[in-house]
DNA sequence: GCTTGACTTCGAGTGCACTCAAAGCCCCAC
DNA sequence: GTGGGGCTTTGAGTGCACTCGAAGTCAAGC
């Protein structure tokens, strides 16, 4: 079924390649993230290399928690062509803040959390000690 | 309605510290999150300083991407009071993990995203100018 | 000529984590 | 005595991102 003509590849290679099922690339092709698909003779959607590399980016972008409605709004943009660079640049730049920001956060929280498992290694090593002033700082057992 | 014999708090104010609706506090009460909480005189949930810390470090929790299902794991642990340090150390060492392979995949990403910023700027101040190879291997236009 | 497997469309269902609404009660302060 | 905040239970709704099932078509391989 793949167009050999024109190293066109099926939606379940797709699907292979994307690690995402088929039945979740119609639903992106009807939410508009790809762009409606060619069909073959027989009216299977064929998929050519640059919807691949589209469709990885669309990847990176969901993998760093960008709702499906933004990414939509700039496959639009990018359906438009040429003319929407600069909004395209702008939704970028904002998104990779928001990544800054987001990847900070989750730093404090890992020195949150070292600190943490620091205080339970003490707690463990001086196993059988009563819970002293740390613990009841973190995880206190009231009774 | 506070207990001032003990600097007890509302679920109200409890609320406005951890800016979670009350809605939620139950909620996280039901799911066996928060601990039941003591009860005044007419009844009314008190929180206790312990209670604040603890609703902090499950903030964190959440804020890491850990399910409440895990939180709830977790928090039964806690309940069980000092036989389950290890379990808990356990539990924290593997979300340490995960937080640190997450930190990376972000990290990957915003590497990759500013390549993308970079090829748009350079496209913006050749403006004008037909797309080229990088374009083609970033956001073609077919057409 | 029949089975297999991939494809089609459409609409409904799932899981998570809330979020709200209803209905009706209590209690305290002003 | 009224307003405000809190309490209870139950059940439904929301938003996101899938996820699945039904019912049917089509082409290739045995």
């Amino acid at each position: 079924m793949p167009d050999v003509t024109n190293n066109a590849i099926s939606i379940g290679e797709l699907s292979r390649l994307s690690g995402l099922s088929t039945h979740t690339l119609r639903f992106y092709e009807a939410e508009g993230i790809l762009q409606p698909a060619g069909r073959n003779s027989g009216g299977h959607r064929q998929y050519h290399p640059a919807d691949v590399l589209w469709l990885e980016f669309v990847l990176r972008l969901k993998q760093t928690g960008m709702p499906l409605a933004e990414i939509r709004q700039y496959a639009a943009l990018r359906a438009q062509g040429e003319t929407t660079l600069q909004a395209r640049l702008a939704m970028l730049k904002l998104h990779r803040e928001r990544l800054a920001t987001r990847i900070e956060e989750l730093s404090t929280c890992a020195s949150v959390l070292d600190d943490k498992i620091g205080i339970y290694r003490k707690m463990i090593t001086e196993s059988g000690a009563p819970a002293d002033e740390a613990v009841h700082a973190t995880d206190p057992q009231s009774p």
